[in-house]
DNA sequence: AACGCCGCCTGATCGC
DNA sequence: TGCGATCAGGCGGCGT
């Protein structure tokens, strides 16, 4: 799953390819991904509208466009989110689509194409999602203090707390199994019940882990000849062709019977709020 | 207001 | 071999 790392990797490389451009053509092929935004709404927005921008907030990619109304020019802010098998990446117009493409921006000799399997994905024009999200994990609004009073509040597991976005932006299922495990806490564990020597530990562990997966995302090329050796310019995403480097780095996360890499128990899975949790039971309390 | 649960989707895998 | 059932999971919405 695309989780703050992958996503801020996927920004970095994109934001030069798509700066200045300007948008031709609009197609949508999958409406469910831009609502509430109509397909005529957001053809309405985007046409001849042109990049000035790319960041990423959490999870979100946000676009910064601009467009003439008139005399006067308006900017225009889209959205994306990757949902669970999203991906985002610029083809050469000729490249034929791959079969989930849920909208493709025509930039002339070539597109963007936002592609996503399971459609759990956004591409819209609706920004409220961007109100309902906590700090940065990287940034400076990340304080101890805030985390602290936030998981004071929380009965819940800390596992399970750190899925909510409203919390700390960009962790997903992922990263929090690892960033638990890093900070050596048990993801059963109550969030209120952390003790404040463990918070600052579960603080630091997961602006660690991000910050590496990120260092360590942006010196591995990704795929730059684009899915099945096709024309891509650009494409983001796990390639069967290439070793996978993404889960070797990865401490627990889907190592259900594996020796932990620092005592060498066997690493368990465990179901929270329907989501797999891998942990070492040895070196998590 | 915190929290649990459902629905949205497709593809991989499982069981018979 | 084939086919239906099950599972995975981010997030919004809803009910408690």
């Amino acid at each position: 799953m695309p989780e703050l790392p992958e996503v801020e990797v996927l920004v970095r490389h994109l934001a030069p390819l798509v700066r200045d451009r300007r948008i031709r053509g609009v197609e949508v092929r999958r409406a469910s991904v831009v609502a509430p935004t109509s397909i005529a709404a957001l053809k309405r927005a985007l046409t001849g509208a042109r990049f000035t921008n790319l960041v990423r907030r959490g999870k979100y990619l946000v676009f910064s466009l601009c467009s003439r109304a008139g005399p006067a020019e308006v900017e225009i802010t889209l959205l994306g989110h990757l949902g669970m098998t999203g991906r985002m990446f610029i083809a050469q117009r000729r490249a034929p689509l791959p079969k989930h493409a849920a909208v493709v921006l025509d930039l002339g000799p070539q597109r963007l194409v936002f592609e996503d399997t399971r459609y759990f994905g956004r591409f819209t024009l609706d920004t409220a999602a961007l109100t309902r999200l906590g700090p940065e994990p990287l940034g400076r609004e990340f304080t101890l203090a805030a985390f602290s009073r936030a998981l004071r509040r929380s009965a819940q597991a800390i596992k399970v707390k750190l899925l909510d976005q409203s919390l700390v932006a960009g962790i997903g299922n992922i990263y929090a199994s690892e960033a638990l495990f890093r900070a050596r806490l048990s993801p059963r564990r109550a969030a209120r019940r952390l003790r404040p020597a463990e918070v600052r530990r579960l603080r630091a562990a997961i602006r660690a882990v991000l910050r590496e997966a990120v260092a360590w995302g942006s010196t591995v090329p990704l795929n730059l000849h684009g899915p099945a050796s096709g024309d891509g310019l650009f494409y983001f995403g796990r390639d069967p062709a290439t070793p996978d480097y993404y889960h070797e780095r990865l401490r627990v996360y889907d190592r259900a019977g594996q020796p932990c890499a620092k005592c060498g128990a066997a690493i368990r899975r465990l179901t929270q709020a329907a989501r797999s949790t891998y942990y070492c039971p040895r070196c998590q309390r």
